[in-house]
DNA sequence: TCGGATAGGCGCCCA
DNA sequence: TGGGCGCTTATCCGA
């Protein structure tokens, strides 16, 4: 068992070398910059990477309580009882005064691939495109040449009595700010096609009481659809039960 | 020198257990539930949090590529050649194919602390209640209690001419999503209190050039200020010239 | 680099 | 539990 005084060596070696860093320790960190944090001593997991982020995490929960971003310079200072993490991005830093390393390991990671992502916002815009009426009936989408010109705009077409309409997708449930964005971008094609008449449909899977009060009394509508492969391979699992095949 | 089987035994056991799980591997990723994606093989450190949390991160950036949320069973299935954790919360599913595993760690961590943060919106809406002027001279703020009736307004209150004022605070450069808010803001109050004439302040550090010119169309204004304790300890520190004592 | 928008956003508070 | 919203949001994409 090796003391925390010696895993510093290795440490800062590591960190000299651009490794993976992965250590589990008691510590005590400060933060500044675009804000200021103290956490005082406790258990935690550190993560260095070979690109400079710096990530600690407590036992619970997905976010890190503590990170600095890539591009971070690390540097062990180690003097008598203390040994600190110093660590200065561009215009942040942190101190982690490790107290106490349980375990230590070090490593290069080899790891060339991207995720595939399916069931985007974006995934659920094409899938509109490709197919008008989910919409409503009569809708029909601009050309991509066209609609590229207007932005931000998820779907941009016309209605069947040729009325221009803005479709703004969400994946999750509309909320108010849905609300806010779909009247932003119909104002700016009242503005900019100088049109008064233009519709604004709020597509989702759901959509908030108070965003639907809101999107009606400015007469827009909201259109139930989907995103994409939502819940796909899960509701297959489902059809066979027991998906941990026991229990 | 242990096998990728015989880690395998280790993680059954550790999962069983509820420890708090460390380790990096070579492993293909799959995933469904509220999107679905894929990973083809590579290098990673994988965390699973005694809470279910499972995080998987890649060499580079600040973020998981994949992960479950606390609450998430964790099983392993080892059979012939193939080792893979399935992972199964109430709308999502996961599966990790570890092909090869590099280094494991598991441990109880031991931590009750919760972190201490300053330079939030909310520091900064104190700070304006405590020093009005800073929006502008003869501001006056109503009480906590007052504002807190309508819910989630900032800073709310008179101006010198008595013209009820909405602030809407925002820490970092102010976007078109901060002048719709503040919109909405202002609406409500009008609705509420029956008062045609409501002043509308957005209160950031910066503002971008749309969402200003959004903002004076509405007739609302700007002022700038910066959350507290912006930088301070990091200004402070460049004061000193060398953080890391050397260079 | 800045601006605008999404995210499998997360996490917190409150009704 | 769901709505509303901040976040040291991070990350992507286009001008």
């Amino acid at each position: 068992m090796l003391k925390t005084s010696d895993y510093a060596m290795i440490l800062k070696n590591a960190l000299n070398k651009q490794y993976s860093i992965i250590f589990g320790c008691s510590c005590e960190i400060k933060y500044s910059g675009r804000a200021e944090s103290y956490l005082p001593e406790g258990d935690r997991i550190i993560i260095i990477k070979e690109d400079g982020t710096l990530l600690v995490h407590q036992p619970t929960g997905n976010n890190p309580v503590n990170y600095m971003k890539q591009g971070t310079e690390h540097i062990l200072s180690h003097e008598k009882d203390s040994v600190v993490l110093k660590s200065r991005s561009a215009k942040e830093f942190m101190e982690i005064e490790l107290k106490k390393i349980h375990f230590f390991n070090y490593l290069k990671l080899s790891d060339g691939q991207s995720i595939l992502l399916k069931g985007t916002e974006k995934d659920m815009a094409d899938m509109i495109i490709n197919n008008p009426s989910l919409v409503e009936d009569g809708f029909k989408p601009l050309s991509m040449e066209e609609h590229t010109k207007y932005g931000f705009i998820d779907v941009f077409g016309y209605d069947k009595g040729k009325i221009l309409t803005v479709v703004e997708c969400k994946r999750y449930t509309a909320d108010l700010a849905a609300v806010t964005q779909l009247r932003r971008y119909v104002e700016k094609i009242q503005e900019s096609k100088g049109v008064k008449k233009v519709r604004g449909i709020l597509a989702a899977p759901k959509i908030s009481p108070n965003a639907l009060k809101m999107l009606e009394d400015w007469g827009f509508s909201f259109k139930e659809i989907k995103p994409p492969k939502y819940l796909e391979e899960f509701d297959k699992s489902q059809q066979r039960l027991d998906y941990f095949g026991q229990k």
